[in-house]
DNA sequence: TGCTGAGCAATTGTTGACAATAATGGGAAA
DNA sequence: TTTCCCATTATTGTCAACAATTGCTCAGCA
């Protein structure tokens, strides 16, 4: 729990990367959750230094909070700190998030498979009415709505699968990845190859037959490893 | 209060669980490593308190580095910490265990699936060697031999692999249950019940077959699945 | 006897200052 | 002009003290 991670997930972050002062921020949990924002909406450049200091002055807090805040981050991959020489945002080569990538893709297999053994007749309904919108969306070009509708899909999933540590290991893992999954919203014709994937899975989970979902969920994350692979970009 | 609970690892610890006083431990990695040590040693048990002060004590160290400390193993699912009420080792229910099991079948099929991949032959006669001494140990009872050898086992396709984030994940998971599969090991019949399903990882990834080895190591922490909830004991 | 609530002790949350370490820049020698 | 070394500076690591919160004890009352 906690995390509900309605950062932005799959589609661009607006480039209103101007920083603002971010006001009246002062819990620990809510810096940790204001500065994993400000990273997740790419207002911090991955390998950028996060200096104490600074932070402070931005959140309007003292250098204690933001050092646990700091350190929460590190634990969930989306910066790192080596002693005495500060925090970095964590720059995760394409090597990594194709790891990242295959990892989530055995768990969101599993968390299919779960779904599809525990699914009940009104749920199965709103799987149907989501894909019935993201095929629609397709055809109308809608992008956006598109990748809406799948973070939609991906969180009713779980829903119904009610795997709470998948789902913490999944959101961890998801958030790591956040730039390049964006990278990878941009590769055109995208959607018209990934929808077919989402039917198949939204059909085996409705069909309640939990080998077929975690076939189909492996079959469409597989295919985003090989267009993260083919993007390929160097460096960083 | 309760100062003895002699188990640890997935062998007991030797029955030397006097607390002692830790000497020099000083940075705040050291501080952390060893407070992880102590829970998983059963230092500490499930759900008992860990009041900063005392830690500060035994660690002879401040208590900002155990607070620090404190927080990274929160992050790793070790401890529990609420806001003003302090840091708990935290309690996994046998559900919890079932679950966070259950991920791990998946990531380690995922590993499983890649050291078949990228096995060489000095590795693979390795592992032969690994199983070869497996059924002797079993033969001859030598439980806590075995005991070792599964981790060995483990750990080499691990190093097959070469997947440093399954590995992350697979580690973090692991730490959050030694508890629970140390009552597994108690389980009478246990080495004789997956003895042949780890020879049957060691073929798969000897022969270089990905889908078997995945299929095998599934089964095999399958059967873990089932002995936990077999074990299925109240409360906690 | 059981319950309520105020006061108290214990424990955690937070702050600011100080020490230790790494990054930076300038000056001297080759 | 380039390179190396040392002093300076910026930044992090650590600490001890203070403030705030929690849970508990025990007196008082129904």
């Amino acid at each position: 729990m906690a995390t509900d991670a309605d950062h932005g997930g799959q589609m661009p972050p607006e480039p209103s990367t101007e920083r603002r002062p971010a006001r009246a921020v002062n819990t620990a949990v809510q810096v940790r959750d204001a500065l994993r924002d400000a990273i997740l909406k790419g207002e911090y450049l991955p390998g950028e230094r996060l200096v104490e200091a600074q932070v402070c002055e931005r959140m309007e807090t003292s250098r204690f909070t933001v050092r646990a805040a700091l350190a929460d981050l590190a634990g969930e991959g989306l910066v790192e700190v080596r002693r005495n020489r500060g925090a970095h945002v964590r720059k995760v080569s394409m090597a990594e998030a194709v790891e990242i990538t295959e990892v989530r893709m055995m768990v969101e297999g599993l968390i299919a498979a779960r779904a599809a053994e525990l699914v009940d007749p009104d749920r199965a309904t709103e799987l149907d009415e989501i894909g019935v919108l993201m095929r629609r969306a397709v055809e109308a070009g809608e992008h956006r709505r598109y990748s809406d509708l799948n973070q939609r899909l991906h969180a009713l999933v779980q829903e119904i699968a009610g795997h709470a540590t998948a789902d913490r290991i999944v959101e961890t893992l998801r958030g790591q990845i956040v730039r390049h999954q964006y990278m990878l919203s941009l590769v055109p014709g995208r959607p018209e190859t990934s929808l077919p994937q989402h039917e198949r899975i939204i059909a085996a989970i409705r069909d309640r037959d939990p080998k077929a979902a975690e076939a189909a969920m492996r079959e469409h994350i597989s295919s985003v490893v090989e267009a993260l692979r083919a993007i390929d970009y160097p460096g960083s």
